[in-house]
RNA sequence: GGGACUGUAGCUCAGUUGGUUAGAGCGCGCGCCUGUCACGCGCGAGGUCGCGGGUUCGAGUCCCGUCAGUCCCGCCA
């Protein structure tokens, strides 16, 4: 039907007859000739037609209207030199159309303008996602979606290219996991009273393929999850999920550095320096205060723990005696720009603390001459010989401002930062134009589940010991990796149990009893028993890179067709529901009962 | 499960301490216009103010409830 695309037209096509098809994104009808810019999802093209030139097509012209889908066919002239449009790729050239036609009209007013002016002011998301066919012919969208594939593509040629991978297909109808988050389960037809779950991740099928053989695996993977939703995310959502056999740790990593530098090569022109930076979980705990620090801006938070464990200011002292930590966030030139009401009950630095756990926002400012303003029992609490040390460890400079975190290390952390992420985003100390990733890797095994009095797996289960911790499993090192890019974690893998003794030793720890480990994971033990090669994966959560890579804010925004919030879809008003027959065929019965009026 | 914000024309928004007939820009329709590119100019149509209830002489505005959307907390191995 056409013989170009309109996005694509350049110089070289002067003079060649051409046939276009595509939307039409905007007619300026100026009485004698009519510009029509024809769009497709390539980019869009201007069109002429006036009564001299094109007389065939002039008087169809006049009634085309927005979004008509139409065909033209005509000679690209180059455009007169008065007109030319350097802001648009195809602004040296211009279509006569000698013919059009309409393969198509818009028989409603559409529910927004599709054609998006410069100063574009949003329209409402819900609206959007209603008529989301329309919302994905809009040029963002519509560059959203293709840098996805474009990343994809980069992926798979990569993977299977240079290193050999293959991948492969794993169920979307399995079975529940008892850990982690909550399953979407299907009822089964053919075996009344049992449940499908759709898969959270192909963790397990991955891992039974390295039993296989299928010495490394990739998958453009879709996981469910049946929990509350987020900005950054879906109950269905994609992975990249890799898993490799007879692959270190550090080859693993490796590998992964490479294809990343290759996906900033291709989608940003970025070249990336090796190896990546890497801090230890430990280290990124201590001087961060998270796993996935930001590390784009160089506030680094301080323990002085030790100074304060004999302090007359009970907060502090207290905290520490109770098996708590005493951190300080510096703020370089903190005096200036961070003023008191901020960090004062009521101010956003207070709330922000207080929603991470925090009790009080307590602070020094730092001033000349090594005077330190604070509350007077911050201060009567200092020695000279204290103070002095306070100021070298934070390496506090006079217009400084120091802000503490008291109490159990998790909520100090959590507090300190959240503040520096906040302060380090209002202070302008982040340039938006870097990319930053890192590894943070040795992650512990298990942390402690206060609610169900229980070790838990940080990772997942199936994550392998350190060697050197292996004979206390329950203060272990894991053989874990998360990547970081900017502040947010894409990926995070491990190196497997593949080792049955070890495996069962791991279950144990996290309270599932031998039983209940065979009924769940049998199938995956048993497959130890035959022969597993050392194995190691990595998962990326491909919306969340691509959402990072296309600047957007929300995952949403480069998938086709996300769910709101309230996990509906709101062009197919899924979710719905079903005839009493098909419940009848599954025996199911809802017990659910509206609310009544 | 909890907190916050939003909902007025097809779209994006304004709407004062509650007070006459609810406005603007864009879009849409009609007319004029031969080099525009967010074309310009003129005329016009278009509103259950999310929904329900309450207070009041009077509610877009105040109160209660409810629905929808967004952000966050919990949750997300």
């Amino acid at each position: 039907m056409r013989t170009h695309n309109c996005g694509t037209i350049r110089t070289e096509q002067i003079g060649e007859t051409i046939t276009l098809c595509g939307w039409v994104d905007r007619r300026r009808d100026l009485g004698g000739v009519i510009f029509l810019h024809l769009r497709d999802r390539s980019g869009s093209v201007q069109v002429v037609s006036d009564p001299i030139r094109t007389p065939d097509s002039y008087h169809l012209a006049e009634t085309l209207r927005s979004e008509y889908v139409v065909k033209i066919t005509g000679k690209v002239y180059r455009r007169p030199e008065e007109s030319l449009n350097l802001r648009i790729p195809t602004g040296e050239i211009e279509v006569y159309a000698e013919q059009i036609e309409v393969l198509n009209r818009v028989h409603k007013q559409l529910p927004f303008q599709v054609s998006q002016s410069e100063d574009e002011s949003s329209v409402r998301e819900d609206l959007r996602l209603k008529y989301r066919y329309l919302d994905l012919r809009r040029e963002r969208m519509s560059a959203n979606l293709q840098l996805r594939h474009q990343v994809i593509k980069t992926i798979r040629r990569f993977l299977e290219d240079k290193f050999n991978f293959i991948e492969i297909e794993t169920p979307i109808l399995t079975r529940s996991t008892p850990e982690g988050a909550r399953d979407f389960i299907l009822p089964s037809r053919v075996n009344l009273g049992e449940w499908f779950a759709l898969p959270q991740s192909p963790q397990l099928f991955k891992q039974l393929l390295m039993v296989s053989g299928f010495d490394r695996y990739y998958q453009i993977a879709r996981c469910f999850r049946d929990e509350d939703l987020r900005a950054d995310r879906q109950p269905e959502f994609t992975q990249l999920d890799m898993e490799m056999s007879f692959m270190s740790q550090e080859e693993i990593m490796n590998l992964n550095e490479e294809l990343i530098c290759q996906i900033f090569k291709e989608i940003k022109s970025v070249e990336i320096s090796l190896p990546f930076p890497r801090l230890t979980y430990a280290e990124a705990m201590d001087s961060y205060g998270c796993d996935k620090p930001d590390t784009r801006f160089d506030l680094k938070l301080v323990n002085v723990s030790d100074l304060f464990k004999d302090s007359q200011f009970k907060v502090f002292s207290g905290a520490i005696a109770a098996g708590g930590i005493v951190k300080i966030l510096p703020i370089p030139g903190g005096n200036q720009t961070v003023s008191n009401v901020r960090i004062k009950p009521g101010g956003n630095l207070f709330k922000e603390a207080a929603e991470a756990g925090a009790k009080g926002l307590a602070y020094i400012r730092v001033l000349d001459d090594n005077e330190i303003e604070t509350i007077g029992a911050i201060k009567d609490s200092l020695t000279p010989e204290s103070k002095q040390q306070l100021l070298t460890l934070t390496g506090a400079k006079p217009g400084d401002l120091l802000l503490f975190g008291a109490g159990d290390a998790a909520m100090v952390n959590k507090t300190l930062d959240r503040l520096r992420l906040v302060l380090g985003r209002e202070l302008g100390l982040i340039d938006d134009n870097q990319v930053n990733l890192l590894w943070v890797t040795d992650f512990p095994m298990f942390e402690w589940n206060a609610d169900e009095k229980r070790l838990e797996a940080l990772h997942h289960p199936f994550t392998a010991p350190h060697p050197d911790d292996i004979n206390d499993l329950t203060t272990a090192r894991a053989q874990a990796y998360d990547i970081i890019y900017n502040g947010t974690e894409v990926g995070g893998g491990s190196v497997r149990i593949h080792q049955r003794e070890i495996q069962e030793q791991v279950f144990t720890a996290i309270g599932l009893s031998a039983e209940e480990a065979n009924d769940k994971f049998g199938f995956l033990l048993e497959a130890f028993d035959y022969g597993t090669p050392p194995h190691g994966g990595i998962a990326y959560g491909i919306d969340r890179l691509i959402m990072l890579l296309a600047g957007e804010d929300s995952i949403r925004d480069v998938i086709a067709f996300p769910k709101t919030q309230q996990a509906r879809c709101l062009l197919t008003n899924a979710p719905a529901s079903v005839d009493a027959k098909q419940l009848k065929d599954l025996e199911v019965v809802s017990t659910y009962k509206p609310k009544a009026d």
